[in-house]
DNA sequence: GCCGTTTTCGGCCCGACTGTTTTCAGTCG
């Protein structure tokens, strides 16, 4: 079994109790250990292995039992027994919004649903109104709500939501005058990969006009929910998001509150207990009543004995103890990344010439800019042959010499084949600045035969970079069943990078498998891939990614001047050429 | 069910909003 489908196991017991009526702490151990197995990053059968099930947060002596029944007869009894008392099909009934545990309870109990199609022919007879506890206008909000399960209300990718966020911030400036603050908050400001809604905070004295102009906006197509101090909304698009106002002496608490994660909050939350303190988005309150209001996010933190916690690492992944220990790590910024190693040209898929991807790169202040165009047996986007290949190294030659500050490096993305060979042969390899390789075609193949393409071009001496190495399209595509925590480990044994792609449908290597990599001595290269000159700018998303990962910049390839670059290549490929 | 710079037992975050309520339960984040 892998860690999803364990991890999805103990979740969903933990609904099972929830919706039984266990203890709630007993609930939330199981869901926090469904979710620390998710964040795991290697196979949690390594942890069996060696007997160390129980280092992993909130695994203790009870759920690692589970665990290992589960590892081993791949059949979870306790789970079995559980579905005599709840059916899976009343768990699926937490999906519906404002649908909690007693909900789905009264519904399975008082009517027989097990579904969520039952619930809506319920709801459409009316009968869900006759229900203790229920009204004509819960009934109402079931159906809404089902209704938004059907329009498959999917996440939102990061590149997608960012722009919009953006967006809103700008004409809720131009229409308020009451602003003091206003900020992204939620997972956005996490920077999640996806996004369920769009998370905004204003310090305002005069909250009701903030809000009646966030109502107004010409963007908002349906304003969901108001009170005095929340208003929530639907986009045109469909996007949903929440504006909160607050007074401005509370800013720093609660920009801290509303950007989360819930999961770090909590923890925060008990640290302050153990201080004597509670912390709300409000104030820290003493047991005497008195209050600390913090104007500065960072204020919240220091009242804690904490320094400020950047907020992709909000995720309750240890940030907090780290922090405590003053180990938090010195995150890559964006002033560090000296050039890009994955970009294309009209030379194969791309839509600009060689000429204007180079004055973009050089616009963005970088050092070098790899042009990586497709190989040849990727037909599709016009891969070039090494005829192909040797022309266009004359073009790049010829650019380079009108800049002195800026150089156009050439590469390629070298198709990794569905039978593991590569497309090129070393010859063709050697001649190129930069490779990185990458899997496009068959990606349904099984764990042991895609995972032996990758770790043959791993072996590759002029192979510097593995692409987008899960293949995942978030909302699109699974990841394939390569075995990224042995592609990790190999990595670190090549000496060869690993990519954070960072078109918002790929950020790929995600966040939990940057730090697995990066704390194996793993490089990784932060690439926009970019088609176009616009692309170039994706680089913020995996950016992000990375620091989510836990990246600092001595982790990252592309954080090397050129000539570093070029040394820690020819390093590379003296040394595992003698491998 | 997990966990420990007070604890191996007794704790385990906090508030807004909604609906069906005569004082609060449920859900959400």
């Amino acid at each position: 079994m892998t860690n999803r489908e364990i991890a999805d196991i103990l979740k969903r017991i933990g609904d099972m109790l929830d919706i039984l009526g266990e203890n709630r702490f007993k609930v939330i151990a199981y869901r926090r250990a469904a979710e620390n197995i998710m964040n795991l990053g290697r196979d949690i059968r390594e942890y069996w292995v060696s007997g160390n099930l129980e280092e992993i947060p909130g695994i203790g002596a009870a759920i690692a039992e589970k665990i290992e029944e589960m590892l081993t007869t791949g059949r979870l009894e306790f789970y079995e027994r559980l579905q005599d008392d709840v059916p899976v099909g009343v768990v699926s009934l937490l999906e519906i919004p404002d649908v909690g545990p007693k909900t789905a309870k009264l519904l399975w109990e008082e009517l027989g649903l097990q579904s969520v199609a039952e619930v809506e022919a319920a709801a459409r007879s009316g009968v869900l109104r006759s229900l203790p506890g229920l009204g004509a206008k819960s009934e109402a909000k079931i159906l809404a709500g089902i209704e938004a399960v059907h329009r498959r209300s999917d996440r939102i990718s990061l590149g997608t939501a960012w722009p919009v966020a953006q967006d809103l911030l700008q004409a809720l400036l131009a229409e308020s005058s009451e602003i003091v603050e206003v900020a992204v908050a939620g997972s956005l400001r996490r920077m999640r990969s996806t996004i369920g809604d769009i998370d905004l905070l204003v310090a305002s004295e005069a909250p009701a006009a903030v809000m009646r102009a966030f109502a107004g906006l010409a963007r908002v197509s349906e304003v969901m929910l108001s009170g005095s101090t929340k208003t929530s909304v639907r986009l045109h698009n469909g996007l949903q998001v929440d504006l909160r106002v607050l007074d401005p002496g509370h800013w720093g608490t609660a920009l801290q509150y509303f950007t989360g994660s819930q999961a770090h909050n909590v923890r925060l939350r008990e640290l302050a207990q153990k201080q004597g303190l509670s912390l709300s988005e409000y104030a820290f309150k003493r047991d005497d009543g008195s209050e600390v209001t913090c104007a500065q996010e960072a204020e919240v933190y220091q009242t804690l004995g904490l320094p400020w916690i950047p907020p992709e690492l909000r995720e309750d992944r240890g940030e907090i103890q780290a922090a405590l220990s003053g180990e938090l790590p010195r995150l890559v910024e964006s002033q560090a990344i000296r050039g890009d190693l994955h970009a294309h040209t009209d030379w194969s898929d791309g839509a600009a010439t060689l000429a204007d991807m180079a004055e973009a790169a050089r616009a963005l202040g970088y050092q070098y800019l790899v042009i990586s165009d497709h190989t040849q047996s990727l037909g599709v986007a016009q891969g070039l042959t090494p005829d192909r290949l040797a022309e266009q190294r004359a073009d790049i030659d010829a650019l380079n010499a009108r800049w002195d500050d800026f150089t156009l490096l050439q590469g390629c993305e070298l198709e990794i084949k569905a039978d593991g060979d590569l497309d090129f042969e070393d010859d063709v390899l050697a001649r190129l600045d930069f490779v990185v390789a990458s899997v496009h075609t068959s990606l349904r193949q099984d764990p042991e035969q895609i995972t032996r393409r990758v770790l043959n071009a791993l072996h590759n001496p002029y192979v510097d970079v593995i692409g987008h190495p899960s293949g995942r399209l978030l909302g699109q595509r699974e990841e394939s069943a390569v075995d990224l925590g042995t592609v990790i480990q190999a990595a670190a044994e090549t000496g060869t990078a690993l990519e954070v792609n960072s078109i918002p449908a790929r950020l790929d290597l995600d966040d939990i498998h940057v730090r697995r990599a990066t704390g194996l001595g793993v490089k990784i290269a932060i690439n926009s891939d970019a088609h176009h000159p616009g692309g170039l700018e994706n680089l913020s998303y995996g950016l992000a990614t990375a620091r989510r990962g836990w990246a600092e910049a001595t982790d990252v390839l592309n954080t090397f001047t050129l000539d570093e670059l070029r040394a820690w290549r020819q390093t590379r490929i003296a040394r595992q050429s003698n491998a």
